[in-house]
DNA sequence: CGAATGCATCGAGTACCGTCGATGCGTCGA
DNA sequence: TCGACGCATCGACGGTACTCGATGCATTCG
């Protein structure tokens, strides 16, 4: 079975590289920009932004489709993508699927950046 | 239109949406967007740290050829999209061109994904 | 002035990404 | 048990991004 899941390689101990070490290698430059990529959509990021305001500090599924105004699937790709990226996470409960942000995941990213 | 002025004062623009705003305007995220997509790719951030480890704070375009592994025009490119976004400057000298790091346009983006 | 150097732009090829309709799977209610 | 509902996956389409060779423009040097 093709166990792609093309995790950060090495460096555990480096759990995220900042830019401001010099040179940044190549192996981890693509593992952030991996991460990076998961915040460059638009969609992605109203996703987010949705998670990190909800009372409950959860959102089922069905209650992105409409304020996003995009399709189910579509809606269920880019979660599939913030979920493989780290940033958040799904538990089903009976029918629904509820979805709740990685706060800590996305500090690893802002740390990544800081001057 | 009673807009409540929650913004931070001191910045000119909306320069700077946080994802935390609830829920995120889909113009706001699509501008939030672009500015991660710039950081989205192994080369540009190589790129970014190369200029924050510079000595003088500024790298020759030259000297990022080697380094970087890529022809001269596929660098060139990625500096002009760091440049689009606004993450670097390009500045003529003679036959070289030197690119500096805009720290303040960094900065905005880490405080875009503050929880 | 002509040759050489440094960088940007152009064009093409390849790969990847976002989007949606159709479909499948699991769960709940009648 | 069966139909309805919620969500994930599949297949396909159009658009976009990365890369590089070829070329053009500006600057410098001999």
């Amino acid at each position: 079975m093709a166990s792609d899941s093309r995790m950060i390689e090495g460096t555990e101990d480096v759990c995220c590289p900042s830019i401001l070490q010099t040179p940044l290698d190549a192996g981890e430059a693509d593992g952030l920009a991996r991460g990076f990529q998961a915040l460059a959509d638009p969609v992605r990021l109203r996703v987010l932004s949705m998670l990190a305001g909800a009372a409950n500090g959860e959102v089922c599924v069905c209650d992105f489709v409409g304020p996003l105004g995009k399709s189910q699937p579509t809606v269920s790709h880019h979660l599939k993508v913030l979920a493989e990226a780290g940033l958040v996470h799904g538990e089903r409960r009976g029918k629904w699927v509820w979805y709740s942000l990685d706060r800590s995941r996305l500090a690893d990213l802002r740390a990544a950046i800081n001057p």
